[in-house]
DNA sequence: ACCTGAACACCGTTCAAGT
DNA sequence: ACCTGAACACCGTTCAAGT
């Protein structure tokens, strides 16, 4: 990449990053290219889609939580790492408004640039179910594709300023009920 | 009302209808406008906001699910009619995508005109709540405004193509959640 | 190679002017 | 009383023209 492409390329991010803190997924991609002082066919080029932008965005969060499989797979016992990475997942969606209903589609679409991190995440909490059902410690009518989409309902609730009280009392009651306490 | 005022209302409605049934809650205003070849100002007079549109459409369906309430009380065992009137709520949601997002907004401000409708429903799975909780069928540690979240989170997944083989299932996982099994 | 911004086709919302 | 549609301030996306 030209050095002058990569200083708009990284203006970009920076100015995306601050704009997704403030208005979610769906950010004006027009004010950002604004706020960068770039033009909005540049943004375009770096970016082909509102997807290709947020995944540059959040590609190292994911691979972040993918990383915390093996860690907590290795440290902590397996209903436990179970809930402490989806409880880590969803704080992290929660400083990402509706990025969640993006991934949920972007999983069923292949050509979306948020399809293989979206595979990448909903593989990693496959990985920790799947321990912990080995054990026991997990319902067994549950798979991956549950999963993701508990944590999509999870994240939900968790943008849902009327139900920021009760949020974390949800989580509680949703994972619980996805181990077996009986 | 004048006649032809009243004949513009009812047009708007007819119309709007429909674009909902297609477009959800974010139906293009101006497109409802067009289609029901009026001016657009005629449709900010009947309607000053997508809130008040919304809530002339869904106002009688809120009713029916209010009724439910009544009728499941006296015919059905408490828990049973918890679930059927989720069941029921979450059917009409499915219909109307993305209105339950308004509705978790709406509900915390009492300029909205979706406000007491939304009023009305909470109380009505309150209540139903209550009643399965008085029995022991229902935990007690879940409230009203827990209830009416979960709800918008199951008709989030609902809404969610790629959760759509498994949302039935995800359903009875968290509605059996709130009952008391154990 | 890369950047720019006008152009096009859309929005929501308001309000002066009309009947 | 009620209706209309232009006007304003926004979008997303594309693409011809420039460096």
């Amino acid at each position: 990449m030209r050095a002058d492409a990569k200083k708009n390329y990284d203006r970009l991010l920076t100015v995306a990053q601050e704009a997704v803190t403030e208005h979610g997924a769906d950010l004006s991609l027009r004010d950002v290219a604004r706020r960068a002082e770039v033009g909005l066919g540049t943004l375009y080029r770096h970016f082909p889609t509102r997807e290709a932008l947020l995944e540059a965005l959040l590609r190292t969060s994911f691979e972040a939580l993918e990383a915390r499989v093996a860690v907590l797979t290795a440290s902590t016992s397996s209903d436990e790492a179970l809930v402490l990475w989806l409880k880590e997942t969803i704080a992290f969606t929660h400083s990402h408004r509706g990025v969640l209903g993006l991934m949920m589609s972007a999983i069923e679409d292949p050509e979306s640039a948020l399809h293989s991190s979206c595979m990448t995440i909903r593989e990693a909490g496959t990985s920790l179910l799947i321990r912990a059902q080995s054990e026991g410690k997990a319902r067994q009518d549950i798979d991956g594709v549950d999963l993701f989409a508990l944590i999509g309902a999870l994240a939900w609730i968790y943008e849902q300023p009327s139900a920021s009280a009760r949020a974390d009392h949800l989580f509680t009651v949703i994972t619980s009920a996805l181990l077996t306490s009986c």
